[in-house]
DNA sequence: CGTTTGATGACAGTCACTGACATCGCTCGG
DNA sequence: CCGAGCGATGTCAGTGACTGTCATCAAACG
């Protein structure tokens, strides 16, 4: 058992999650997670900034998945819709890993502060979309509003997703989603 | 100096924004903010449940603003158009403070925690919204979508408004983009 | 004037998080 | 094969947010 175990911060993200989902969020002490990860809590804090972050890391591999989905729409797809291709190629990396996926919103749904901490990832990641926007050209304005607003969408459709025991796909959910948002801003 | 001097709430929260602009938020401990107020830190907390809440105090009215608003909207007006009307009465109230709003914005754009907090508060907006709007019958999904969209447009007509100096009203940075939201998810 | 009630003070305790320094295991040039 | 260097970990002390508990005080009430 030298002190070298390998993937250290794998370790600790599966142990805080298995405590969070056995004891809760604000039961689990960060040592508790470390003990189980059989390293110690100082260490922890040098794999993840704090005590929530361990169950957002992911977060940036989403960023990269959206940022490449929308610099690789065609030319012709108008903002809104580069945002609707980026939007499914994101609900294709969550829905490979569906029950972690669900598990840990369980977790999420049960805190507020993990909803706060899950609330900024969102807003980066609409941050990143209206990036992406700009670079094809789209006027920072309307890059803005299609991102918050596509943020919105996927936070609408990823909840129906997630709430439902039927393995219907995330991805209709989105695509749901964003007729019923032409539906509702169309009419006026 | 009695023990009851009046209004312990208010010194409190004034003196927290002031400490939070004068040094920055996390700078700034509870303890400096009670002695301030001439108040303990233990008092604080029995006013404000943590140190970022002292900030967000004023959320709850305009959670009744967006809610009366929506219910008071003609009962002809589509979803969209009664989330309007909300977000309008809500600005309303942010332009009673103006000067307010722009300092306290400040302070929390050079925060995340402060950012995190605001995220949540606006979602919870959101879930008023949506309340309100299936009060007048609308299907729940439409509500959902709508208030969340809704506010996706007063984050970014809001943060228009707060970044200029110009003295423009934020209602007609919220009409502008709802019009571009418009703009946006029709073409495709 | 005594009692009661609600707000505050005082104090100890837990835990998230940080800085500083020691230690360990691996790698690489000799 | 060996020692130096380096990166990951351990150890320890400290700060500050937040909580529970009990004492205390000011005002309202009978």
């Amino acid at each position: 058992m030298g002190r070298w175990q390998p993937d250290a911060r794998g370790r600790l993200a599966r142990a805080a999650l298995e405590l969070y989902v056995e004891r809760g969020f604000d039961r689990t002490s960060v040592a508790e997670i470390a003990e189980r990860a059989g390293l110690t809590e100082r260490t922890f804090f040098r794999h993840y900034a704090d005590k929530r972050e361990v169950l957002f890391a992911g977060s940036s591999e989403l960023q990269d998945v959206l940022a490449r989905a929308v610099a690789g729409a065609p030319e012709s797809a108008a903002p809104m819709d580069a945002v609707a291709v980026a939007l499914e190629a994101a609900a294709g990396v969550l829905e490979e890993r569906q029950e972690h996926a669900r598990q840990r919103q369980s977790v999420i749904d049960a805190n507020t502060e993990l909803q706060e901490r899950e609330l900024i990832k969102l807003a980066s990641l609409s941050g990143t979309l209206a990036d992406a926007l700009c670079e094809r050209g789209v006027d920072e304005a309307s890059a803005g509003l299609a991102a918050e607003v596509g943020i919105a969408v996927f936070k609408f459709a990823f909840r129906r997703w997630v709430d439902r025991a039927e393995d219907k796909e995330l991805s209709l959910f989105i695509r749901e989603s964003l007729a019923g948002l032409r539906a509702v801003t169309a009419d006026a």
